[in-house]
DNA sequence: GGACAATACGAGCGATCACTCGTATTTCAT
DNA sequence: ATGAAATACGAGTGATCGCTCGTATTGTCC
């Protein structure tokens, strides 16, 4: 009666070659969601573009999802990195400047794999078992609304709960969009007045 | 050679039993598209539920996608009234009392059918078929714009095309996802502080 | 070089999918 | 009342899906 379609790894691999085996699975199954979308990537097809037998592919994750989580979890630790750092060198400077840093890092971050980001943030059914992308987004709301926190002489008086909600759905919607329905912003040049826009709509609001 | 999934309806119902069997289709895959998510929406079962034979189904949608947009289409039109409905009552308000009715009534329209809403923008194939999302977003995007060309004198200096997709994004996803991800605040009391705090980012922004 | 574990393989199973087509029933103009 | 058009029906088709399992190959240790 065990419930089937867990999403841990199944094994660790515990050789070269297996390891080898298991990065080329995630891998193709990146390769294969950007360019087919989340319906058509079946676990035989990412086997083939993997270069892998379909047995070798369920004695390393025992489903679909599982493969798909791995993505996910990849892809959440290198935005994570890229916050991280962020936030690291923009603790010395002033307010302003600071904000206008995040932003930018923020666009960056999406500007790095749009079509990976656009189908596991468009695409990817939304089951229970996602709960890392939940922790991803705890994380990374909680270490925005430290910085704010650290300003908090700089900012009006608000609910900093609230003002966190607002300011990171905010950015994260904007550098989303402009990255996945408008290319045309993110020409070198443009791409300086949006983050310059971005950041007065957070600066404007905040104080 | 003719492409096979074409979007449009089929064939017109003519007479009565027709209509209600096209009616009982649509909402019947608005129902499980709610409830059991895009992928799991076959048209077999959008049939039964539909109390309806899949032969049926066949006279009138040509296929699953078909039924789809047709879902999306009454979605788009019931929204595009409220849209519309305040832009008129907004129009001899006063700037910022606008803005603010504008921003009530955004949070309102996806009050309405939340969960809709949700698998809507979440989980339908961004296929090249769904011209008619983009007609709608265009169109809601231009009602703005135009609001904010007859404020022109309230408003800084901006490149108003920047500022429309700056507002129209922002708005969007604080009511986004206020409501798919944050419940807690649409309660009767506190819904009245997103309010003002998301009438208070699009304000100072402007001006 | 032999033995045993780790790894890789892929044909094939049962389920489900979108969709067709031949047939039965209802509606309606006459 | 009648016949043709409109509508409804659902068993069945071929394709694809996620996934299993028995077998072949490779790596490791003695």
């Amino acid at each position: 009666m065990a419930r089937r379609p867990l999403t841990n790894p199944r094994k660790c691999a515990s050789q070269e070659r297996s390891r080898a085996t298991v990065d080329a699975l995630v891998e193709a199954t990146a390769r294969i969601l950007v360019s087919d979308g989340f319906d058509k990537a079946s676990t035989n097809r990412i086997a083939q573009a993997a270069g892998v037998s379909i047995g070798s592919l369920y004695q390393y994750y025992p489903s679909k999802e599982a493969l798909v989580v791995a993505v996910i979890d990849r892809h959440n630790r290198q935005l994570m990195t890229v916050v991280r750092s962020a936030l690291a060198q923009v603790a010395a400077q002033p307010f302003e400047q600071g904000v206008r840093a995040l932003v930018a890092a923020a666009i960056d971050a999406h500007r790095a794999d749009p079509k990976l980001h656009r189908v596991l943030a468009e695409q990817i059914p939304r089951t229970g078992a996602l709960e890392g992308v939940e922790a991803f987004n705890r994380e990374s709301y909680g270490l925005i609304r430290a910085y704010l926190e650290n300003h908090r002489d700089e900012v009006r008086a608000v609910d900093l709960d609230l003002a966190t909600f607002v300011c990171v759905t905010s950015i994260e919607a904007l550098t989303h969009t402009a990255v996945l329905h408008r290319s045309e912003i993110l020409s070198d040049a443009a791409v300086e007045t949006l983050i310059d826009e971005a950041s007065q709509l957070v600066l404007r609001y905040l104080r």
